[in-house]
Order: C-alpha cells, then sequence, then structure tokens
DNA sequence: TCTGGGGTCCTAGGACCC
DNA sequence: TCTGGGGTCCTAGGACCC
C-alpha cells in the first residue's frame, strides 16, 4: 500500500489579541485581563481573555458588563486591528519559511501543509520548532494540531492549550476524538449542539453511530451530515489552497448605534457611512462588484438583508450609492432601529473582466451567455 | 447581564431558459 | 394544451467562525 498520507500543521495563536496587547503593554501580563467593547461606553462584548480571566469564567462574546460582574478589577484593553494585522503578518511570514502551501484560518490561524518538510525532519520537531521560534521571535504563543487532514488538524490543535502540541492520526480517531462533547466539533454551533443533545447525542462517537443517523437527519441535511461523518472519519480535504482567500468574497461594514434610531435621514446617512467603508476597501482592492445590500437590525434583535444585483460589475460609486439609497426607501418602513450596515458582494477583479467590444463595455458574462455566445460561434 | 463586527458557506424557493 | 427535468441566477435568511 502506497503511503500518500499528508502532514497538515494546524496552527492556533493562543489568545491572540491578548499576546499583542502585551507586546505593546507588557504590565498587563501579570493583569487579569480581556480584549473588546466598542468605541463608546461600556457597550459591547469582549473579543477575548487571557487565560486568568478565562479560569473565572469570562470568554469572548460576553458582554463586559457581565464579565465586571464576575471580576469587577478585570482590565479592559480596547481593540487595535493595526497591530493584530502587523503581528498576524509577523505570524504568516514566519510560516513561509516552511512551506508555500500555507492557509490562512482567520488573522490568527492558519493551516499549512507540512509533507515536504517533514521529508527532513521529524513532524514533532519541526512543530516543536516553530512554536518554539513564534515565541522567542516575537512573543507569540500557539498551539499545533498536526494531522493528516485539515479537519483533524483543526481539532487537535483545540485539544492542548495553550503552547500544546497534539498529533491525531487515523488510528487515534477513536481514542481521542470519540469520547469529545459534540459541542467541540468544529462546525457544530449554539444551535445545533442543544438539538443534538436533546436527541441524547452528546459526543463526537455519539454523531457517528448507525443508529443515530436517522435522527441527524430529521434535523440537517444530508449532506451536511455526510460531510461531517467524513471529517470525523479522517476522510475529509487534506489539499491546502494557497489562494482560497486570496481575494475578499464579500465587503461590508456595519455598526450599533447608540440609541435606537428612527429618523429616515439619519438613518440613511449611517448607512452611507458604512457603504463608504466599504466602497473604499473595494477600490483599494481593484474590485467590481456585481451585488449590494443594506442590513437593518431592531430592537428585537431581528436581522433585515435587502440586496439588489446589477446586470453587470461595476465600480461606480453613483450607481451603487443610488442602489443603497434605493433599497433603503422600498424596505425602510419606520421602525426603530440598532444596527445598520451596507455591503458589497459577487466580487470581481477589474483585471478580470472581460471586455467584448462587439456587444457591451464592461460585460463579463454569466456561464450561461458564455455558453450561448460560444454555440454562435460554431 | 441585554447581546460587536467582519467574514464564509449553505439552503430554499422562484424566475427563466433549454 | 399539457407535460418534463436540468441548470443557473437572484434573493433572503440562517448557521457558524474568529
Amino acid at each position: 500500500m502506497k503511503n500518500n498520507v499528508k502532514i497538515i500543521f494546524h496552527i492556533d495563536l493562543n489568545a491572540f489579541f491578548c499576546s499583542c496587547a502585551i507586546i505593546k503593554e507588557p504590565y498587563l501580563k501579570d493583569k487579569v485581563f480581556a480584549v473588546g467593547g466598542s468605541s463608546t461606553m461600556r457597550r459591547g462584548v469582549l473579543s477575548t481573555a487571557n487565560y486568568a480571566a478565562r479560569k473565572l469564567g469570562i470568554h469572548s462574546a460576553m458582554s463586559i458588563n457581565d464579565a465586571l460582574s464576575i471580576y469587577p478589577k478585570l482590565v479592559v484593553v480596547p481593540l487595535d486591528f493595526r497591530l493584530y494585522r502587523k503581528y498576524s503578518n509577523h505570524f504568516f511570514d514566519f510560516l513561509k519559511n516552511y512551506s508555500d502551501l500555507i492557509l490562512p484560518g482567520s488573522i490568527d490561524e492558519a493551516y499549512i501543509d507540512m509533507t515536504k518538510a517533514s521529508e527532513h525532519k521529524h513532524p514533532l520537531d519541526l512543530a516543536k520548532e516553530i512554536q518554539q521560534g513564534l515565541y522567542d521571535t516575537y512573543k507569540l504563543p500557539c498551539s499545533i494540531g498536526i494531522a493528516p487532514t485539515l479537519f483533524l488538524a483543526k481539532m487537535a490543535s483545540d485539544l492542548k492549550k495553550p503552547m500544546g502540541i497534539t498529533v491525531i492520526r487515523k488510528k487515534d480517531i477513536v481514542q481521542k476524538l470519540f469520547p469529545l462533547p459534540i459541542k467541540e466539533m468544529f462546525g457544530i454551533g449554539k444551535k445545533t449542539y442543544p438539538k443534538l443533545m436533546d436527541m441524547g447525542i452528546m459526543t463526537i462517537g455519539d454523531f457517528i453511530k448507525d443508529e443515530n443517523k436517522k435522527k441527524i437527519l430529521s434535523m440537517m441535511s444530508e449532506s451536511s451530515y455526510l460531510s461531517y461523518v467524513d471529517h470525523i472519519l479522517g476522510r475529509s480535504s487534506d489539499d491546502i489552497d494557497p489562494n482560497q482567500y486570496a481575494l475578499p468574497k464579500s465587503i461590508s461594514n456595519e455598526t450599533t448605534l447608540n440609541y435606537p434610531m428612527d429618523q429616515f435621514d439619519a438613518i440613511l446617512d449611517i448607512i452611507k457611512e458604512q457603504l463608504d467603508q466599504s466602497y473604499k476597501r473595494l477600490i483599494k482592492e481593484e474590485m467590481v462588484c456585481k451585488t449590494v445590500s443594506i442590513k437593518l437590525k431592531d430592537t428585537n434583535f431581528n436581522l433585515m438583508t435587502r440586496s439588489f444585483s446589477f446586470n453587470d460589475y461595476t465600480d461606480d460609486y453613483e450607481k451603487i450609492n443610488d442602489q443603497i439609497t434605493d433599497l433603503f426607501e422600498k424596505n425602510y418602513h419606520g421602525e426603530p432601529v440598532r444596527l445598520a450596515g451596507a455591503g458589497l458582494s459577487q466580487l470581481l477583479l477589474k483585471k478580470d473582466l472581460k471586455i467584448d467590444i462587439n456587444l457591451f463595455n464592461y460585460q463579463t458574462f454569466t456561464k450561461r451567455e458564455e455558453a450561448l455566445y460560444k454555440k454562435k460561434d460554431d
């Protein structure tokens, strides 16, 4: 039997925003602290908490007020995305010393295909070297998962934090994965996990038991179910495409208002501020868009999105702005709003627009149109 | 204790075309 | 006149992740 098992690392920077905060302000090292909140007041939620705070039950997505009621002396550090971007870039540049096949999972995590590098060095030694290197060079602690697929590597890096290294080979799946609570499974979130628990599916091992298949299929599509099963059994993707997230697929901005607002003009102004930020990014990325959308949340937290697609891709500000206005005018009926946003999607690099001088200007064909024209030529 | 902001991917119905 | 199946795109909403 030929051995074509890949060696995938998942590297997760532990409490990344906290690590960055300490780099900037070393006195935080010995504090119980968290990062988050938004611009004004004590409104908002935590993005992350350091391990001392986590021990007290303080965690990300928790409101600042809640956290302070648990521990009044908690230090809350404001977000600093430029700082995170800077150290995230250091992180990815560092990984490039080991492989070209790197897939960002987010600002603070990466999948990296270490198959080639492992021909010369044991994967465990490589992991230790990367972990120590990131800490010594940038004071960034990380956990590393080593496995034959992306999913298993991701699950593995979660098992030992901070500064852990965990291997999950195929033969380890039953022992290391099956006993885990179902909510630990990547992809199972706060909606699905209680439903599974109600069905008596407590662990990942329960999830793939044949006798539970029918029950699970009553609450999720067969394709979702089958893809989870493949993930668990180590049959999912081991392919790292470094370009997968090289370009954004959508650009959006939104903001939560300081108080609910019901004045048409004031809300529209805010939507346009959000649009302007998204538009700036569109231009910076040298892209064009086909779909524009607005987003409103009412005081009961009900979300509404409305979108419109142009026939052609565009980066014409007036056109985009007019459609955003139109969407708002058609869909706003005077109810108080607590969040407003705008976004652009169906993006394409401007240089990839196909220009057909015979028929249209700046027209990119849909696949169907393309097929049609091909037929005519034949 | 009232709950951020930026994304990705999936689903499902309807329009439309062949 | 009535019937079909396949495919793509649009739109809205939802789950999930960090």
